[in-house]
DNA sequence: AAGGCTATGGACACCTCTGTCCAAGGTCAA
DNA sequence: TTGACCTTGGACAGAGGTGTCCATAGCCTT
């Protein structure tokens, strides 16, 4: 698999190459994810990836060219499905909180642990903590206007569209690490907890299917 | 007024003496916040108090004995009071949160920077880690036992405590420093999600009150 | 075979931080 | 006055980071 991947990578380069400047943006954004932005070091990377630091400077202008592209590359994912999924039509209030559950389950809809370190870094940079707020009040908005669809009135909307966003973020700076099974087990009680309505079984048990699929399907 | 407290700290104090123990500390402590873990520095913190960097190894064995006491002083204060407020006696549900409530609108009883500040630093070091896990549980408990305590089952009472809580953490990370006014504007609707019943006027009302002096009193 | 692309490693300059040692002060209380 | 307590600054060793330069070498495509 990993080979197959490489493969991919390198297809289109040639000459002597041993680490292809995504290999540096993969192993940065996984440092970032898991270490911080200050552990982002080009000494580190460059012994990780078993490549001289010098070589380095052929893909990247300088550690801040490379930190840039990685701000980026949350800019692209982070937002974009929870948007995406809000704004879906949907049936019914719980089928529109079950939407966007998904991200809440499903890493490639939403990485918290990026979005964390995303976090981290802006209480350190003004430039990052800007991009922050936008993503921020354009997810909370997405979650807000789904609400309102609902029939909910703007105000009510608005605060169950933060308890609801803020719980998940809130969940993730706990960093539980709970399994999927004890978190679907309460899944009727959140969807109660969010909209003020009882949830009807089989949407419950839709959820589930989708989530076991999911992870299955990710395999 | 800065006077008075240096006055005051440096009491015990006799000789030559230009920073305290506890003016470093203090410092680190707002530095620690501020800034995070990795920017606490002898070098840094010494600059700051105009004092030589070779001072500091008078009150403190190392960096590391520094850092310690940090951690410390967080354990005897921010888990505390949300404890305390969970176990209070109250009439009804309502009350019940809005004692808890009371930790998230003075910063004496709970200091969100600060708990943001160990959660970035449980990150990379397994000792703070575990202390943050424990608080955490700790104070969720409280939170769900005061559910219980106004009829809810026990994992009703679980996941409201963890909406509640979560939700909580959710809106310190996203550091949106928002007026107490607009904070305030939305108490009822955040009650009535929280508890799932219709809050009365007067009790929000009394919330309204209790916040106002709360904050001319810390002036 | 040539040329293009990439990798190498080591040297260099520079920076910031930790921790240790020390000799020489300053200031207050007893 | 003496001693306890705190401060100083500078020197030193060491760790770890960034960024630059460069001559050399490897591999692939044409």
């Amino acid at each position: 698999m990993e080979a197959t991947d490489t493969t991919i990578q390198r297809a289109g380069a040639t000459g002597n190459v041993k680490a292809t400047r995504e290999d540096w943006l993969k192993l940065a954004l996984e440092t970032l994810i898991s270490d911080g932005v200050e552990r982002v070091r080009v000494l580190t990377l460059g012994q990780k990836l078993d490549v001289s630091r010098s070589s380095f400077y052929w893909y990247f202008k300088s550690r801040q060219d490379l930190l840039d592209q990685l701000l980026d590359y949350w800019r692209q994912t982070n937002t974009r499905f929870i948007v995406e999924r809000a704004r879906r039509p949907s049936a019914t209030v719980i089928r529109g909180v079950m939407s966007i559950f998904e991200c809440w389950v499903d890493e490639r809809l939403f990485d918290p642990q990026l979005d964390f370190a995303i976090r981290a870094w802006a209480r350190r940079s003004p430039a990052i903590r800007r991009a922050l707020d936008e993503a921020d009040e354009e997810r909370v908005n997405a979650i807000r206007d789904m609400f309102m669809r609902h029939g909910y009135d703007e105000e009510d909307a608005f605060v169950r569209a933060r308890v609801l966003y803020f719980m998940q973020i809130g969940y993730y700076s706990l960093e539980l690490n709970e399994p999927m099974s004890s978190r679907l087990a309460q899944v009727a009680l959140y969807l109660r907890s969010f909209t003020g309505q009882e949830p009807p079984a089989e949407d419950v048990e839709a959820f589930s299917r989708y989530v076991e699929e999911t992870i299955s399907r990710k395999r």
